[in-house]
DNA sequence: AGAGAATGGATTGTTGACAATTTACAATCT
DNA sequence: AGATTGTAAATTGTCAACAATCCATTCTCT
């Protein structure tokens, strides 16, 4: 009776969301601080969430923390680093799509073509967060469907520090094209593509 | 002049530390409560910074968080998670090792010897927490003597989940006598064998 | 003028009190 | 008896005030 996901964000989910976002869509650039007090007062709480949220970004990688001068953008990982995590990406993200495979249905397919549609959205308004959000709830979204809330964790910060660039895709529009791709191949049942799509969705 | 890694831990490092250690060597046995109050009350402080811990050690896989219903020790990885983690694990730590392999020197040596001492007093002691700290005191300082911080995060949260048991060994000298291996294998600079026994180590 | 020590402002770290929520137990109804 | 609702205790969530720390600037001394 219960949808698969979650359908509730707490309150420090939502911020936590909205600030990755930011981050990953290079809105808060690389170096920027972060103030808990500005923050408090943006999202209309105490310093108190501020600061787990703080501490949650810093874990997953997209801030980087010093004691008692607070958190700052990080910087994307680097090529070396950017090359082991890719593959590390990779190989958990084909393994959760091979192993629920079987038992895609159609409430998945719907529920990523709706991902989709708000990828497309946001494409059309250049809305940078939220693009980075749909990407990310996107491949979320079939590893979660695995089942594993283990590798979920260990995916969010590998992806988080991997820091996916959209500077190599000509326009807005190829982001929810290469992803449109990933959806087709998988509602077609055309594993082999979906495997091949995702993969060089990963880079 | 100053050292490769930090030698001051602030207060919540120590506590994460602790805590960690204790549940990665059983005694705290998953599905047991942490009480925010009870630590607080035992590590001399307030509920704030023990908070803190709690959602550090949600986020490295070793607690299991509840909205409003605090926090639990968490079950290990499932076993199909399990082998890839551990394959995930080994590729991180080998890559550390290669990469790092021809700048170790001496003060690297005896860093390690150091913990090997320290975790052959634990052995003898049985004392199975400060065994599971200096196990993963050994791991750390090769992958963190490579230099990523981005690889370090990962790798940890990575082999808490893991949650390597020592049950597999016949008894707590066999632990020490394993991480030796390692260890002399390095300052023998000997590659292949390092490799090896660091390989077989983690399982 | 330059190096180093004081100083003031800004920011994080900690604390205790209070509000909101969950959980377990008891009482009630069908 | 079984299920459901109500209630109280325990626990987490939030907040604002205060303490500790850092950082940039100024001041002092050589």
């Amino acid at each position: 009776m219960n949808s698969p996901v979650q359908p509730v964000k707490s309150v420090r989910e939502q911020i936590a969301d909205q600030l990755r976002n930011e981050i990953l869509s290079d809105q808060l650039p690389p170096n920027a601080p972060l103030r808990e007090a500005k923050l408090a007062e943006r999202f209309g709480t105490s310093r108190g969430p501020i600061r787990d949220v703080l501490l949650q970004l810093t874990q997953e990688g997209a801030l980087v923390y010093k004691p008692n001068a607070g958190v700052r953008v990080g910087k994307p990982s680097s090529n070396e680093d950017r090359e082991l995590l890719i593959s590390l990406r990779r190989q958990i993200e084909l393994r959760a799509l091979e192993s629920e495979w079987d038992s895609l249905e159609e409430g998945d397919f719907h529920a990523l073509q709706e991902i989709l549609g708000t990828m497309e959205r946001a494409c059309a308004k250049k809305d940078m967060a939220a693009i980075a959000g749909s990407d990310m709830a996107l491949h979320r979204y079939l590893i979660r469907r695995a089942g594993s809330s283990d590798l979920e964790a260990v995916w969010l910060t590998i992806a988080v520090r991997i820091r996916m660039t959209y500077s190599r895709l000509a326009d807005f529009s190829d982001i929810h094209a290469e992803h449109a791709t990933i959806v087709n191949a998988i509602v077609a049942r055309d594993k082999k593509s979906a495997q091949a799509a995702l993969e060089s969705n990963i880079i």
